[in-house]
DNA sequence: CGTGGCCCCTGATTGC
DNA sequence: TGCAATCAGGGGCCAC
């Protein structure tokens, strides 16, 4: 469930808190986080012990931690292929993360109690730690499993060292790099509906359930239009509006309606006071006063003004 | 192939 | 009180 403002607010306290450290001991306690490491938790665990962790990266809701310091790369070694004497500088291993709906991933005292839901923890090495750091350990939590963590060979010649199982994964919006012409083309050729476009990460990445309603309600758009007659000022619009509703949630710290929602410190964020039109069934639009509706769509809700967002008229 | 539906999982809440 | 149904910020997979 956390979508870009409340990754990229874990990403920023991984750089804080992580990065630098020099990984000692990995232990997984449930298979189910570590299902995308197809060699399995032993392996994951062998692998990243003695590698140190470099600088946190984001792409959509996606987290990564590239990791260097000795061994093959996850591919030769899974292949039983000799390493690389003369390796390529960017070819790397980075650990990958997701989060899913209930993921988290905390800096705790290595004595502090377990959690209930803790699925993995990794340690790291005292040696050269930054005072504030030390006596720290990361700590996946989920109580859903649907996250998880993994590790991968990272796409060669890459800057930002992306692990090679997300390479379809679009950019995000707040990405300098996001090609705004090439979104609308995409949307252009799509038979679909918008709300389902925003959703896709393999068009546009990072927009989950609330910003996908929060920028659609700010745009005066009904979750059921088609995308194939956007017009590129009305995509241009509803661009703006994506960014400015992130920026903003990333700027109180992210939306946490509970406390599975928290930055590495188990800290929420307040942007929940500023929604909209998400969780706000039957509230008055601030818009027009009429009352927001709560719509069963896709097994989730869409929340939007029957007013301001009128629907498309049926084809 | 693109698209839409279903399923994975645990827990909180609501209604009978 | 108990129990069933519904819902939750995600995405992979599989039919059509």
């Amino acid at each position: 469930m956390p979508e870009l403002p409340e990754v990229e607010v874990v990403r920023r306290g991984l750089e804080r808190w992580v990065t630098g450290r020099t990984i000692d001991t990995v232990e997984v306690r449930h298979p189910r986080a570590i299902r995308r490491h197809t060699a399995g938790a032993d392996d994951f665990a062998a692998r990243l012990k003695g590698l140190r962790v470099g600088p946190a990266r984001r792409r959509g809701k996606y987290l990564w931690l590239p990791v260097a310091g000795g061994g093959p790369s996850a591919q030769s070694a899974a292949e039983g292929i000799a390493p690389v004497l003369t390796p390529s500088v960017t070819h790397g291993l980075a650990i990958l993360a997701h989060l899913g709906m209930s993921g988290q991933l905390l800096v705790q005292p290595q004595d502090a109690p377990d959690e209930k839901h803790l699925r993995i923890r990794i340690g790291f090495l005292a040696a050269g730690t930054p005072a504030e750091a030390a006596g720290t350990e990361l700590r996946f939590v989920d109580q859903r499993t649907f996250g998880g963590l993994s590790l991968h060979d990272t796409v060669p010649g890459d800057p930002d060292l992306l692990p090679d199982v997300i390479a379809h994964i679009a950019r995000d919006p707040l990405d300098p790099a996001f090609d705004d012409a090439a979104f609308h083309d995409a949307l252009r050729r799509r038979r679909t509906t918008i709300k389902r476009a925003l959703l896709d990460q393999t068009l546009i990445s990072g927009v989950g359930n609330i910003y996908a309603d929060e920028a659609l309600w700010r745009s005066r758009l009904h979750y059921d239009r088609p995308t194939a007659t956007f017009t590129r000022p009305r995509t241009a619009e509803l661009l703006g509006h994506v960014r400015d509703v992130m920026t903003e949630a990333l700027a109180v710290g992210g939306t946490s309606f509970d406390s599975l929602y928290v930055n590495v410190n188990g800290e929420s964020g307040y942007f929940e006071r500023s929604l909209d039109a998400y969780g706000r069934e039957d509230e008055p639009c601030r818009r027009c006063g009429t009352p927001i509706r709560r719509r069963p769509w896709m097994n989730r809700s869409s929340y939007f003004c029957p007013r301001c967002q009128r629907p498309p008229r049926p084809s």
